[in-house]
DNA sequence: ATGTTAAGATGCAAGTTGTACCCTAAGGAG
DNA sequence: CTCCTTAGGGTACAACTTGCATCTTAACAT
């Protein structure tokens, strides 16, 4: 394992800038701490991610990582949820089933994008490691975005495109494909392989059931 | 960690038996190194587990092991397909396409079982934290069946069943699906759903396809 | 019998873990 | 201001693991 040697944090720790106390103290500190274990998952992956790395990428000593977080395990879980990937809520309304669903996979797909293909695989080996499984990240990361597809079928039903009663199955399908290629693939689903599971794939099942 | 001394292993290695060789070789050497893995997995998980604790269980040293993997993922990883957690090549043939592919679900499905949740978890972690991931192991674990599943339809096509030119989305959508629950849940898809990816997703999609 | 290969054992240096303990900066109360 | 408490930072230690080098010798082939 290369050891990265993180100057500036080091030299924050120390008490190097003027009018400001030379320890982090409290929230600071644990968001210092946080960051650092976020930066070093990304640098060596959680398998070879250590306690003394952490603490040397934050500039502290393990002690101070051990009052707060019993094991590795549970520090990198913290990180994770420290960093917010967060679901935003948006629901896309073009007036369209067919634009309203590809413009949400494209909004899910987008935005894991952000984080790039090494730190995802971090972050999934992080989600895995939890094997008493928090349910507040998978919430966040994984969840099957039901309530926004709901919303997105009800306005089709109601503007008379489909029947109104799609299987929570087949509702939350194209979020589900698309998670499933990011799992798999490590990388988003591009923009054909979307527009492919929403044509070849959710339409005809809604249609389907409308017809029927 | 709690050591568990495993006098029967030891004794064997140490040639007790009597008009038996006193050191295994080979294949079987081999198998009880990938037999003792295995035990150690379930015992320890995926996290704790050591090569140290590895070897002491099958009775031999730690360079037999390094000698065959060069890593605890990847002797965890062998010890799995030792177990029979690969695919298997079988292909269900039930003479309907329908009990074809549940049957074929169910095979996932229940050879992941095997495994246990709290084993699947670290195991995909360890995946997920490789981040040279080798092709072999996604190949066994999380292929798509694209293989089984063209033979199934194939021989559908041929009872008349439906038409022949099913597109590799819809063709792979039942083996995704089940995987995606086991990514999602960590543990196998329960019978029910297995029906509903089927029923409720599958054969309309290929049966929509064939009135076409 | 000899020669080769691989199993098993051992030792070592480097590194990590979990913890105990010490010093002291920082903050609060009086 | 002083005094007290808390928590940050540092260090040391024992135990353990890793990865590797090296040696001995059982097992097998010729």
């Amino acid at each position: 394992m290369v050891k990265i040697q993180s100057s500036e944090t080091a030299s924050n720790a120390r008490g190097k800038d003027e009018g400001r106390a030379s320890r982090r103290r409290g929230a600071e500190l644990e968001s210092a701490l946080l960051e650092a274990a976020w930066e070093e998952l990304k640098a060596v992956g959680y398998e070879s991610l250590t306690m003394e790395g952490v603490a040397e990428r934050a500039g502290t000593s393990r002690t101070v990582l051990y009052r707060r977080w019993p094991s590795r395990l549970e520090l990198v879980l913290a990180a994770l949820r420290h960093r917010g990937l967060v679901r935003t809520g948006t629901v896309p309304n073009t007036g369209s089933l067919r634009e309203d669903v590809l413009a949400l996979l494209r909004l899910v797909s987008d935005r894991v994008s952000e984080v790039g293909p090494q730190n995802l695989s971090a972050l999934l080996s992080g989600v895995f490691a939890d094997t008493g499984a928090t349910a507040a990240v998978e919430d966040h990361f994984m969840n099957h975005n039901a309530d926004v597809m709901e919303i997105i079928l009800k306005r089709a039903a109601d503007r008379g495109e489909i029947r109104g009663d799609i299987s929570t199955r087949i509702a939350t399908l194209p979020v589900d494909l698309v998670r499933h290629e990011l799992l798999l693939a490590r990388t988003p689903s591009s923009k054909l392989d979307i527009i492919e599971i929403v044509d070849a794939v959710f339409l005809p099942l809604v249609l389907t059931q409308k017809q029927a």
